[in-house]
DNA sequence: ATTATATATTCATAAGTTAGAATAAGGTTA
DNA sequence: TAACCTTATTCTAACTTATGAATATATAAT
């Protein structure tokens, strides 16, 4: 990546990179509508709060989300709709794939037991808290 | 990026990281309706072949992009046309902001001279040979 | 077989990213 | 003020990615 790159695809690529792992993309799903405050975030997701926070810091600088204070705690929300349909074709893309190996794996033999369903904590943000 | 992360998130993440480098966005871009060959792109891009050859494979293995051997040329397709919308839309995103970053330097003073146009060295894949 | 052309691979290294731990900072409540 | 809760920041080690240079492979032509 030297500096010496069309501007307007290092701004496209700076886009993706910010979406390009998995805790971010799941984020962002989450901030999806309403928005989310970050101790849901760390709930839902199951990560340190810290770990959360400098994701949420990365999709700031990149300009995908904005953060408002209410309080003690933080409201982010999606800053531009476009990039909504950029996570569901992405999505969609990969749930194909793996949809593809289920099928391959299903094929050779039984899988392991029980839908690795994640049940963290429950959320106590203002939300969560039947607000 | 530890192992424990949701499978659709970690895919979709792995997509979006293969787009998130300026020169492999260019070559998806480049690669929009007919394809492209090797050739074509090094020219166009103005990249070391062994550099272009290297973002391909990236995209070969994210399953995005696939080659038909040609002779001696390699003919590169997008494999999956979901890819293009996403293309449109961080490319659009990412214009949106440049222009708004233009016009604060440009209110600021005037700026270097010269559309920075790059004319790079003529092609002479196949296609551009006049086939 | 030799040469030429196009593309792929390998290697070394520089540069960038990620996660956890610890801690700081902002805000509320007693 | 002190105790407490939520979120942000800093630091560092491990890991990943990007690049150029050199080299290898594949195909075609002489």
């Amino acid at each position: 990546m030297t500096p010496t790159h069309d501007p307007l695809a290092r701004k496209a690529a700076s886009i993706a990179r910010a979406i390009s792992h998995p805790v971010r993309l799941q984020i962002l799903n989450e901030l999806r509508g309403e928005g989310a405050y970050v101790m849901h975030l760390t709930s839902v997701l199951g990560r340190p709060q810290a770990n959360v926070s400098q994701h949420l810091m990365v999709l700031r600088q990149a300009g995908l989300v904005s953060a408002i204070r209410e309080g003690m705690t933080v409201l982010y929300q999606i800053r531009d709709p476009r990039i909504v349909p950029v996570l569901d074709a992405l999505l969609e893309i990969a749930r194909d794939r793996l949809s593809d190996r289920m099928a391959v794996s299903a094929a050779e033999g039984p899988r392991e037991r029980g839908g690795r369903r994640r049940r963290r904590g429950k959320c106590r943000c203002p939300r969560c808290s039947s607000e």
